[in-house]
Order: C-alpha cells, then sequence, then structure tokens
DNA sequence: TACTTGACGCGAACACTGTTCGTTTGTATA
DNA sequence: TATACAAACGAACAGTGTTCGCGTCAAGTA
C-alpha cells in the first residue's frame, strides 16, 4: 500500500532535527555557555533555543520565564563557590578566602553578578554559602547579630563590585581589542579626562589623579573588603570587651 | 472671510499638540516622573513620547539614546545630594551624613540607583560629589590614596543598596497591597522560609531566623556604612601612628 | 511682502525581545 | 495495532530601541 501523498496546498513542515531531548539542566548550562561567551545582554530565549535547535517556545516546558531560568544560571554559578569548614583559630582568614574565592567565581562570569542583586538569596548554593559564611563568624565569636547583618553585606559588596567589574569587559567585547589593551587604553582616557578638569572647581580630583585612577578592579575590592573586615573585627572586639564571659 | 474646509478626502492631520516645544530638559524631568510613578522598567522611548504627545523618534534629535537619557535622569537625582563645607572637626560625622543622604535620595527615586551601578562616574553632579567627599576626606587627615579609593566603595555600596532595596518597591508596585502590609507579609514569607529549612544542613541560619530577618533596610544600610567607617577609621589611625609628623 | 532654507517633528518600519496558543509529533501503553 | 499522553514546536502578539525619510513650520533673506 503506498502511502498518499499529502495534498500540495498543506505544505509539509520539514523533518529537521531528530526531537532533541531537552531538560531544565541542558537549559540551563547552555544559558551559561552564551553568559560567558557573550555577556548577559546576549542571553534571550530565542538565542538558548537557537543553539539547542528549536524554538523558543520549546523551552517554556522546563523553565517557568527567563527569570527563572537566569535564577537558574546564578545558582550553578554560585555552585563553584567553596565553602571550608570552620576553623576558629583562622576564622578572619577564611572568611576573608570565601569572600574572595566568591569575587573570583562571579568575575569570571561575565556580569551574572547582577542577578544576584536582584533577587532574595534562596537557592540552594545561596543558602549553602550563607551557612558556611555563618559558621566561620560563629566560630571565630562573632555575636550573632552582627554576623547575620554581615551576610547579606558581603553579598551586596561582591555583586555590586563584580558587576561593576563586568561592565568594563563587557564594553571591551564590543571592540576588536584585547583586553588588556583596552583597559589601559580606557583608563588612560578616564586619566586625560580627570586632568582635565576645571581645577579651580575639582582642586582635590585634579590634584590626586593618580590616586584615583592607580589601583585595579582586584586592589579595590580588596581594599573595600579588607575595611569591612576591619569593621567587623572591631565589633568583635567592643563585645569581647563588653561582656566578661567571652573568651579572652 | 471663512475658512475654507479641507476636502474630505485629504485627511487633515488632527491638530493635537501644537508642535510642543521639546528639549532635553522637558525629555529628562518627564523620564524621572515616569520612574518615580512606575519604575525603571516602565521608562520606556515610547513611554516618554505619549506622555509628551508625540512619537518616539522626536525625542531623538535632542537624546542620543536610551543610555544618555538614563544617565541624564542619573544625573538629575544626583543633583539633591547635598554636599557640606568641610569642617575638619566633623569629618566623619559629615562624611556618615553625605553617605546617609545619597542613600536617602536613591531610595527615594525608584530603581535609578541601577544606572549608577553601570557606569563610570563622570557627570556633573557626580563629580561634584566626588570633590566634595574627597574634601571631607582630606581636610580629616585621611591619606590621599586611602581617601580616593573610599570613593568608588562608597559609591558602590550607596547604589547597590539602594537597588537592592529598590526591589521590594517594585515588587509591591505589582500587587494591590500598601507598602506596609507588604513588607511585613514578604519578610514574613522569608522568615517562616528560614524557619523550614532542614535544620541538620542549616543548623545556623534556622537557629538565628530572627537575627536574619529582624533588621530592615535602614538599619542594615547603616550598619554597612559604620562598618566601612570603623575600618576607614582604623587607616587613618595607622596612618597617624606611621607618621610622626600628622596630628595627634 | 514673497521666497527660500533648514531644522525640527514625526509616521512608519525594522529587527529585536518575552511569552502564549493551539497544533503536531513521537513514544509508551492497552 | 490503536489509542492516549506529554513533549516539542510554528506562528503570532504585544512590547522594545532605533532609523529613515518625508512633511511642516518658523525664521532669515531678497
Amino acid at each position: 500500500m503506498t502511502d498518499i501523498p499529502a495534498p500540495p496546498w498543506r505544505k509539509t513542515r520539514a523533518p529537521s532535527a531528530p526531537r532533541t531531548a531537552l531538560s531544565r539542566e541542558l537549559i540551563v548550562s547552555t544559558g551559561l555557555r552564551i553568559v560567558d561567551a557573550e555577556g548577559l545582554e546576549a542571553l534571550s530565549m530565542r538565542r538558548v533555543a537557537q543553539e539547542l535547535g528549536t524554538g523558543p517556545a520549546s523551552l517554556y516546558a522546563h523553565v517557568a520565564n527567563k527569570e527563572e531560568l537566569l535564577d537558574l544560571i546564578y545558582d550553578r554559578v554560585m555552585a563553584e563557590i567553596h565553602v571550608p569548614e570552620p576553623d576558629p583559630e583562622r576564622w578572619l582568614e577564611q572568611l576573608r578566602e570565601m569572600v574572595m574565592d566568591a569575587f573570583r567565581v562571579f568575575s569570571s562570569h561575565a556580569d551574572i553578578a547582577r542577578v544576584g542583586l536582584a533577587n532574595i538569596p534562596t537557592s540552594p548554593n545561596a543558602l549553602r554559602i550563607a551557612e558556611g559564611q555563618l559558621a566561620i563568624m560563629l566560630a571565630g565569636g562573632v555575636p550573632p547579630q552582627i554576623a547575620a547583618l554581615m551576610l547579606d553585606r558581603f553579598g551586596i559588596y561582591i555583586c555590586a563590585d563584580a558587576y561593576e567589574s563586568a561592565l568594563y569587559i563587557n564594553r571591551q567585547r564590543g571592540s576588536d581589542k584585547d583586553l588588556d589593551v583596552f583597559l589601559e587604553e580606557t583608563f588612560g582616557q578616564i586619566k586625560t579626562f580627570y586632568r582635565n578638569l576645571p581645577a579651580d572647581r575639582f582642586p582635590r580630583l585634579t590634584a590626586h589623579v593618580d590616586a584615583l585612577t592607580g589601583p585595579d578592579g582586584d586592589e579595590r575590592f580588596e581594599f573595600g573588603l579588607d575595611l569591612m573586615l576591619r569593621g567587623l573585627a572591631s565589633y568583635v572586639r567592643d563585645a569581647g570587651a563588653g561582656s566578661p564571659t567571652s573568651k579572652g
């Protein structure tokens, strides 16, 4: 029995790709790949779908919407952050290492950090990291209320700085220059901009151009982090001095 | 002499607005009004144009693109921030007041603070504020390099926290509840979320729910600010101890 | 006063975006 | 083999930023 050919006016759809097995996992990892390679702005549902050889509608069976996809990608990135076992002797050092590690991770994934600023942290890895930081601080003798407040201060600081740092990389993507060349060029421009400001209206800015433009992104982040850690240490000293029962 | 009516087949354009005199100023203030009333997401070129009784294309004669419009609105907001004359006796206090004022201003203008995170500060009011902060710190004896580093740390912290705070207001806009009710409800939900976490995996988080969810946005911001100021003070002490020529 | 000129305003269109509807299709079960 | 079901998808909708080129109006000139 021969098949009846489809009537010519009913255009048969091309057989195309053979039903690729989609999944949340696949969608998330594809999304992250795009973000890493082309930045957060390049991430669209269509772009992900295209990468998977399908249409945008197919993604919505596995992911509620773009916001959820972003959250999932964000959590996936946070999974890379290492949480150590608390060692009371090294609590400040450990805390510093953790924050630096988080900064490093976010910095290596374009501007995904922006998602962190726009969300209340309730994803699995956010909780894991919060618990870890809390453990380190409590082990170090930080009063619980102070430790609790530190949690989101760290989070905001890390995300905000990583996001801002990523902006330069994002702009460099547009040009055809290497990152080093681009950064040097940009910083040079900023330097001359500050230098050419009217000295009568901005005497201090023009006088301290080198101090303003000298430190690079990593140095700036570390400075701010140490600022917070010094402040934290002072709170711990205060608490220790205030209660005779505490250690020391 | 009676006017000759227009022939019916030539559809006369509705006289409508008589060539409203567009201008950068008008566009910026209209944009800010929209942002204040409906949030940053509601700001589109079409929306601004509609508000002015015209089409989106008309705006591009006065504003290069949406990014420039956002920058202009952002600068307009920063104009509200007050910069005091430096008083060396009160430098720390003055610095604190300035940062708090900036936070208050940004908080009262929806999530416009997000723009600040995405830009290198070179607009007039950004410079004015930077010069002011620098003046206060230098007058207070902060070493120039430290003061220079503090500048963008403050900027990042203010914008990031204001942006995050604005998110709640943004979500509340979607619901029909009052802000107070909405916040209480949301915080209640977060509280129960933390309380219901598996205690074996998250012992500290579940044990300190009240400490984690207690302080409100303003308290959190002030805590972080004082953290930085305490850190800054310690740097100043170090510098003072290091160089016998300094005051003290 | 008549004419020219040029800038400003703007309608329509382009190439995108996130999201949804209703249909098609492949596979697993009865 | 026939049926049922869920996954996948094409097309469309309502938005977005931005550009092109045509009109129109106001000012400057003869």
